[in-house]
DNA sequence: TTTAATCTTGACAAAATCGGTCGGGTATAA
DNA sequence: TTATACCCGACCGATTTTGTCAAGATTAAA
């Protein structure tokens, strides 16, 4: 599994705030409910969230969380880097890449290059508006959907 | 690092057997010099690629490796999910997926489909011939240059 | 003011995976 | 017959994953 459980927890639990932006905060609680996941792994992977500045949270009872920007703002890949670091494929690509001796002279760094780009390019392209937006979508043409997880 | 050692050193030394195609085998001592790896993890490697038959071998004094195929017959995707099993973000996606409640109706397994389809668009465009065709290109571009790695 | 709800923080831990090593085999060319 | 090379399964320490547990701080509401 190249995205781990904390990536894949954490887009569905942030996917929750953003069909209720401008809706005021969610509690931990209730969204563990949802998407039934641990109350106190989500607290981990919200805390992480609210840390990289995507989270703001409200203390106190009636308190909870809410995105920090309109879901059209959040991408996809921004909520996944900072859960599961950068994702790349190898030490001698993306932002904190260990620079090897000579990368133009290097055979197997041009498929890294293209892994990491490729990648890239596909989770930052969609946004948490996007999803909702498909979410939306599919609600409408089957009407009685109800939530499904995977 | 989405790919781990076992599918960035294969990746390496099968590279090497792309290059020398065509000139009998090799032994894994030698490629494991040349690379700077070591025999008995390379063994390991090598032994994978062979059950999956992807390389052919030959055993006693003069013995070692060869590729099954030519180059351009083998894509990089295919070593790689050899080495790594199948690169897929989330259970609900590739081969032997998991087939979750209800996919058409779940918001994030858009999303690891897409990765998924990206990821293996790219791994399975290019194969070992293309790779040696990039050598010899750099090789020719900067005659001085010497086998580097990342 | 008290209470209950809620976020906050840090420690702990079982299980799985990673990145190998070790110690023997077996087949074959020289 | 001997040296070379592949073959194979067990093992092992370190790290990461996937959480749990406990205690505390803050605040809205009763």
């Amino acid at each position: 599994m190249i995205i781990s459980t904390k990536g894949r927890y954490g887009l569905r639990a942030v996917f929750e705030l953003a069909k209720a932006h401008g809706q005021g905060t969610m509690s931990i609680k209730s969204i563990a409910e949802m998407q039934d996941l641990s109350e106190q792994y989500l607290e981990q992977i919200f805390s992480k969230l609210k840390g990289a500045g995507l989270l703001v949270s409200t203390r106190g009872a009636g308190g909870g969380y809410k995105l920090a920007f309109d879901p059209k703002d959040i991408a996809v890949g921004k909520v996944l880097t900072v859960l599961e670091g950068e994702l790349a494929p190898a030490e001698c690509v993306g932002d904190d890449a260990a620079q090897c001796d000579n990368v133009a002279l290097c055979t197997t760094h041009v498929i890294w290059q293209r892994i990491y780009d490729g990648f890239n390019d596909v989770i930052y392209s969609i946004t948490l508006a996007d999803m909702v937006d498909d979410y939306q979508k599919m609600l409408s043409s089957k009407p009685q959907a109800k939530d499904v997880r995977c």
